[in-house]
DNA sequence: TTGTTCATGTAATGGGTTACATGATTAG
DNA sequence: CTAATCATGTAACCCATTACATGAACAA
């Protein structure tokens, strides 16, 4: 049993979902591309952690909906008493940071711009998360018996880094410009 | 040609390495083991990105230095040229959050507690690294031509991300703490 | 008519970890 | 005596991405 499989079994304790629907809502904290997921239903299913039941669809392809076993429940549950292990990242812009010495003030810019924008459309969207959230359910989200608590706090995480991140670039491009007419007078 | 690739020709950029010196200077920004970094040094050698000589060490084990070509400047050169792909980010502590609802009070707290000292050890090592950086080399850090304005702003977005994972945790510790108390009043 | 969403799957390949393998020196 | 550091490598396996494959509805 990999992470992955105890991530689908997390959102299955929720509600019962289609992988299609499952791959959807995992993308925000944990990237898996459908080829990944599907095989690995069909072996939680294999292995008695899921069931499913075909739902025919007018207008739409048929669904497998797979629900949560109590097998899957307490595996859960034992997965959750085990402490979490360190996070991995893996950002091409630090390495190329690394490089930095190697290359132009503008090609540095660039690298650093390009982030922003990418990071600026994410924060966007985690803060219209939050804000919805916040709407529908303002007043359980701090109750952590609620699974709103969760959706609350990994928002909370999403918008903080992001904005991290996103500080660290402009703090970056600050110094490049200084450096650039100050270090180097035309 | 893949990223971690680029990366080895990076830090070979700046002097020549072993194989073993580079999986070392490697781990704080991109993990790999050895075993897949030795691979990867012997297919850069033999497409012409670097060179290496064997040198003979009494008391030590013999090792290959390995140096950058002007084949593998260029590589880099064209590959810094290009923007970063967007970073991915696997922390099983996000979906254990997810789960929170499933658990007690006491098993949450220790969750996030258990990453705070994970943290504060890293936050501590990385505050000592930027340091003796400065202390080093104080004067040339915010020169961007020079590789130290890298580890710089490397270090800097470290110690940042750090300080801003652990003050997440704290703050969702808090909340724990308050729920418990006034949610659930015995 | 071209692309997107919904919906599921397999196959091939690439990236990364764990385990196997060796061997000397040094610190606890 | 055991573990860690230095030093290199291979083999097996798992994890993840890309590409292949199908097909209907709907929007630009």
């Amino acid at each position: 049993m990999n992470t992955l499989s105890y991530g689908l079994l997390g959102l299955l304790a929720r509600k019962s979902c289609s992988g299609y629907e499952l791959m959807l809502q995992l993308q925000p904290f944990w990237q898996a591309k459908h080829s990944q997921i599907y095989p690995l239903l069909a072996n939680l299913e294999g292995e008695g952690y899921l069931q499913y039941t075909r739902v025919e669809q007018t207008e739409k392809p048929d669904k497998k909906m797979y629900t949560i076993t109590q097998k899957g429940r307490d595996a859960l549950q034992a997965w959750l008493a085990e402490p979490a292990s360190a996070p991995i990242t893996r950002d091409e812009l630090f390495l190329k940071t690394y490089c930095l010495w190697l290359t132009d003030a503008q090609a540095a810019i660039a690298l650093f711009s390009h982030r922003i924008s990418e990071y600026e459309g994410k924060l966007a969207t985690y803060q219209e998360m939050l804000a919805d959230l916040k709407a529908k359910h303002g007043n359980t989200v701090e109750d952590f018996s609620s699974p709103f608590f969760g959706d609350f706090v990994l928002l909370h995480r999403a918008v903080r880094s992001s904005k991290d991140q996103l500080e660290w670039c402009q703090w970056v491009i600050g110094l490049l410009h200084d450096s650039k007419s100050s270090g180097r007078p035309t």
